[in-house]
DNA sequence: ATATAACCGAGACGGTACGTCCAGTCTTAAA
DNA sequence: TTTAAGACTGGACGTACCGTCTCGGTTATAT
């Protein structure tokens, strides 16, 4: 029973991470994942509430440690590589699922708690211990909220990943870091 | 030859902003957009390339103006009370026909050119404006990129509303403009 | 596995006999067909794979037992007869329909077999029931085909039918009755 | 005053028989007619009712002569070559557009007497020829109506053709015109 | 020669049906 | 009783073609 119940899991999240690889968010149909994964779609729907939610869910397995933790020694160097290499990573294919699956949150409301649990709050916590470290270090601003940090830095590449209206290069990405690292470090 | 009718155009977008004005995005289908126009699926489809571009275009129409440019006399207090109504009009119905309209242009390619053109281009221009005038005043920097002092002032509020991962209020927007523009003013 | 619904055949079949009594082919669209018998088009298109198909099935199953079998005791009684049958048919408004759904065919290859199946067989079955009577009788031909024999009484009938050249009352079918089997009597 | 050009008549009839040629009736629609020709759409319709009548006479004045009267010296000889003859090019790709031709008929009622002047009558006469011939001769029954007998001997071929019950071959063609014949031949 | 119809090309338009797709729910049979 | 298999509803999608309509430009006849 439950074991079944495991397996299940496992196969419909294992399927799903395949169907997102080979052609994102679009690929992941419930039949398309039902069919791979040999889990029938009545019991996907026991265990999740929407498509969404299994995507985001696999999508955020297997993304978790996708971007190291950079640890350069200052607040600065840490940010500023996490921004590149994050820039980075929405450049990638993965890059464009992750931006799929963020619309698709505005559109299904049962599956946005999915992706902020199992992808959002994770990159978030990587960037909430370079904060600490630099709270720590007396480097940034302590009074400034953990929450408001991260969108500081990464809300602009977010916004523009999805509405496309102005480039994404490494470029870009590090104007907008050091700007925001203005705003954040000590004096 | 006969021109395309100006009329057909302009009973689209009139009939899309009802329907999105009455139920969002979802509300505004083209079989609906159609049946309340009076102009045939057909046509609505010689005039757009798809439905995320007539709502998108509608959108922008119907929201021009609809944020009034503040003008307190000083840098600090335009963008923030740019930063402020905007948070306010992301969290009226309207900004939730915004997050749709940019969730959708992630799946519909053809549609986000049409909301760049109508809507984001608008809203940039509108601070764009500020960022020139505080520029003259001297008080920004202005070796910073107007894009991207934009992107750094609302792209954490987009995160946010889009993905809904941390709350979206004033005292939040206000921390936001305050770390942003620490980032952007002359010293 | 859940097996193809039995009701949902039974539903669109007797909805389609509907629309054709009502307004003939035309009338059997498939949407029609849809919201009268309450089963989805996507069902509708997994049993059948045309419309054509559809309205063949129902109006052969409606029409079956249509046309009595004459027994007039001779050969040239139950011919003459069910020529008369038949062309009183093809001038009702059932006999419409038959023209609309032989004409359906010759565009929609997929409608066919099932118009074949479902109507012509059955009535080409009892005229070969009034011929093996016949040829018993050592009335008819013997070496004369069946088929041969059907579209000859027949044949004339439905061009007419279908092209108009030419009316159809009694009086025409019973000249051709006349001339046909005195092609196909035993002298 | 200005006459109707008579050269848009003869683009459209040239250029509709070419799509006919190239794709059947399904390939001569109005817009690709238009096209073709150079003719607009509403000249076209100012011409003739409907597509199918457009077509009809295109096909009919393309077929006009395709098959050759025969004459063999005897009745017998002559209808059996001329049912031959039909059969064959019922046979052919133009037979193909002849039933479509004869099915819009069915369903698009201003087509039908196109259909019936431009290319029915030209058949039917030329077999009346053969049938006065062979009354002249006193081979055949003179009692007997010139259009029962064309349809005894085609009708079994058209509803063939439409129908697709049984084949239509050289063989069947044979035995349909023997027992026709048989039917109208003076004893 | 010029005016003035009617004609014509181009193609936009309304309307209608098509057949497809996918999400999410429901049903059956087997394990 | 849980599961796999997949049938089913519902609703939107984008396409196709028909026949009508609207332009601006052209052309043959009537003054």
């Amino acid at each position: 029973m439950r074991p079944q119940s495991v397996r299940a899991r496992e196969s419909v999240l294992t399927a799903t991470c395949a169907l997102l690889a080979e052609g994102g968010l679009p690929a992941a149909t419930v039949d398309a994942i039902s069919a791979r994964s040999g889990v029938s779609k009545a019991t996907i729907y026991k265990h999740w509430p929407s498509r969404t939610a299994v995507a985001a869910e696999a999508f955020g397995i297997r993304m978790a440690g996708a971007v190291p933790l950079p640890d350069t020694g200052s607040a600065v160097g840490d940010f500023t590589e996490q921004v590149r290499l994050v820039s980075e990573f929405y450049a990638s294919p993965a890059g464009g699922t992750f931006a799929q699956l963020l619309a698709a949150c505005v559109t299904d409301p049962a599956g946005a708690p999915y992706f902020r649990e199992f992808f959002l709050t994770g990159r978030r916590e990587a960037v909430a211990v370079l904060w600490r470290r630099a709270v720590e270090r007396g480097e940034v601003r302590e009074e400034v909220d953990v929450d408001t940090a991260t969108d500081l830095l990464f809300g602009p590449l977010v916004f523009r990943l999805v509405s496309g209206h102005a480039p994404l290069g490494l470029g870009e990405a590090e104007s907008i870091a050091e700007a925001a690292l203005r705003g954040l470090l000590v004096r």
